[in-house]
DNA sequence: GTCTATAGATTGATAGAC
DNA sequence: GTCTATCAATCTATAGAC
């Protein structure tokens, strides 16, 4: 199929994209102009709108796409025999599948109120699936007599945000390896439901 | 002394801290425009730089002012005698001080890339004071052989994540009340450490 | 598909009257 | 101390040429 000169409409928009989730992530949504966006790209502010409608559904868009792809990756997960395996497992997906994309996890939890009503309810919908595979783990250990748990999502919550909590200081030129983390991180979860 | 007819200073003041703090808390520091704010108080936006030199030292004195409270209330609470006691009486009061502001809370993990650098700089010091007070609980259980802790500096990092994270779920009206949680967050942490 | 140009609204901050 | 009025800059989004 022939393409119109100067036509780069493939490679563009995977650009502008990656630019906004650079620039919301480091300076937030409501501080980026789109002439930064388009000026990131190499083109001209009016040049965006052929890739997005508005700059609301540029940021549900990273949003979306961030929740989506984190719940089809842990879909893809090999499962575990046991109470603790796979607990294990959850614990270890979290902070890779986390600390792989830092930018994207900035944005969706930083900017949940610049979403639009109901762009909202949707981020919040496919959030909620996800606490509930760990808070599943959780309640089917408890249920055995394997895990000590008060409150199956309290304790839910309270292990994801120490997970997600890694994000914030974690580098990888750091003194500790990614799976060194790892093994921190699953000692704590381990004994904290024992 | 006698005062100027329609002179509030002393109450405009606060007023327009308390509207900021509301406003930068909903809505994001770069979203809020000194019109809302000033709206919320009942003024003009003119009037608004008689209380502040500008925008900036407005978030800039919120989060200071709640830093300072944080460490100011932490030398405050009574201090405990074994290992346990001081990590139980830390875990309790960062539970019930966080839940007792949840707007200057939200600010102060929201709005630090808002911050000029000099001002981030003097946030992040304070940060960093907060958090070694916890480390060292932590050190000198894990020196007198009362905790079994892999990494300090990681498990302080993970148990305020954590401790925090209560602020994002936890409604007075709720079905737990204030000491429940407490309970339940110290069981985990002691746990964790042992 | 990208450009230039622009409409129309809003921004932070200041000046000067009262 | 607060008001009205305003400056100069910036914003999102669109129109029309190429």
């Amino acid at each position: 199929m022939a393409r119109t000169a100067g036509s780069h409409s493939d490679i563009t928009g995977p650009r502008v994209r990656e630019a906004a989730l650079t620039l919301f992530a480091r300076h937030g949504y409501a501080a980026v102009s789109m002439r930064q966006i388009a000026k990131e790209v190499g083109v001209q502010a009016g040049a965006l709108y052929n890739y997005t409608t508005d700059k609301q559904s540029l940021l549900f868009d990273l949003m979306r796409g961030h929740m989506d792809d984190l719940l089809d990756a842990w879909a893809k997960e090999p499962s575990a025999e046991d109470a603790f395996g796979r607990l294990e497992r959850f614990t270890r997906f979290h902070i890779r599948f986390h600390l792989g994309r830092p930018q994207a996890v900035f944005i969706s939890y930083m900017e949940l109120r610049n979403l639009t009503p109901e762009n909202f309810a949707t981020i919040e919908d496919l959030r909620r699936r996800y606490e509930s595979e760990l808070e599943k783990i959780l309640r089917d250990g408890r249920d055995n007599d394997v895990f000590r748990v008060a409150d199956t999502k309290i304790t839910t919550l309270a292990i994801i945000a120490m997970l997600t909590g890694v994000n914030t200081w974690y580098r990888s030129a750091g003194r500790l390896s990614l799976s060194e983390v790892e093994a921190i991180y699953w000692d704590m979860v381990r004994k904290a439901v024992t």
